[in-house]
DNA sequence: TCCAGGTCTATACCAACGTATAATCGTCCA
DNA sequence: TGGACGATTATACGTTGGTATAGACCTGGA
């Protein structure tokens, strides 16, 4: 079911924990990779497969909490488990509002992270499939011509193919055979399949996807 | 826009605090209820319209981490801000994984809870219209015969007439009765209103109604 | 026992949809 | 300039959906 590679980065500048960390890490069988500082984790490949980043908050340059956030930006959504030898409680807040899956204060139990790490892969595991799912959606939607795209947004909207033609100045059979063409291309089996997939493929981000091109 | 009526109840074991809180929050404007204990909180007569939970961490007898968990099973959804005088990191850690809005350590600036309020209360409000458009449809669907929930799930997922007399062993023109039924039961104006509509109103909670009655 | 409500069906007609075939027109590119 | 592609439209036919009208059957409650 689960197998599908996966695993684990760790970012902290202090070589012992990183070691410490890999180690037990490694010996349930993960694989890991361990930087000294988010430069590094960037300029590495990226690994294939779920997985998730175990994040030191205090890092020499920028803060564990900018890095996250910086990541989100940069459209990485890796799960992000922090740990600290040196936290507060505003620090913790924030890395959770900020979508941190757990915050961890050293020392803590192994088993605690080894926890969290599982739990963040299997919640990347189910978000990489979503997103493929979506992605291969939006290819589709990608490949219709400016027309389909408008046609199959009024169809997923409801209205009659009639009212379609009467609002983009049309006759009826010209909308009939650019829908068929939607259809065809959305690899949509039945117009409740259709508008599932437009709901899901003109849902807020990459909004534009519907307008340009 | 917003005139709708507001509240803010604050559960603290400490008079003081509740005065001290209770006069700030009216300052500006707020509706406000303190109260000693949940048990208080729970007695009392739910206030009307969009609101939030102040709630100490640290009380006699249940915590807070506690309350709002059961809070939560006895689906009451009022957002949670936590204050507390003595907490640590796992605590906040706990409370914001289960859902909470803020967790702010004493002392705190006035400006940060009542920022923390207002935030919670239009998410309240929000919620609370997504919850009323929501009960509305599932009334909606209650209304129906078994028959034409039956029916209304097939036609959602997209099966023709045809092959939903088929697999009901029934003739077409009774699934078109049915259906025409459901259309007008349901006030879905087209298809693609309907299918969303049975999206809506299937979606996990509350799966029994398209079972049972 | 009568009635209401749910269920099922039929006939008939019209509207809407789907598809095949084919043709025209314009643009952009090799 | 020839061709690919997008856009448009037409005719024609068959399928599917929507609605009106009307009747039959059953069950549970007044």
């Amino acid at each position: 079911m689960t197998n599908d590679p996966s695993f684990v980065c760790i970012v902290d500048d202090d070589a012992s924990i990183r070691q410490a960390l890999a180690g037990l890490l490694r010996s349930v069988g993960l694989t890991v990779f361990a930087y000294p500082s988010t430069e590094d984790f960037l300029h590495d490949a990226r690994p294939v497969g779920a997985g998730c980043l175990v994040l030191d908050v205090r890092l020499p340059g920028q803060s564990g909490l900018e890095f996250q956030r910086e990541l989100e930006g940069m459209g990485i959504h890796l799960p992000v488990i922090f740990i600290t030898g040196h936290g507060d409680i505003p620090m913790s807040v924030t890395a959770m509002k900020a979508g941190a899956l757990e915050f961890l204060t050293k020392p803590f139990r192994d088993q605690d992270l080894l926890d969290a790490v599982h739990k963040a892969i299997e919640l990347d595991r189910e978000r990489r499939r979503d997103d493929a799912a979506l992605s291969e959606l939006r290819e589709r939607f990608r490949s219709l011509t400016p027309r389909e795209r408008e046609i199959m947004l009024l169809v997923a909207a409801g209205q009659l193919n009639k009212q379609i033609a009467a609002a983009l100045n049309l006759s009826e059979i010209t909308i009939k055979v650019h829908r068929a063409q939607v259809m065809r291309k959305m690899q949509a089996k039945s117009l409740p399949d259709l508008v599932r997939i437009a709901d899901k493929v003109s849902s807020l981000p990459f909004r534009f996807s519907g307008a340009e091109l």
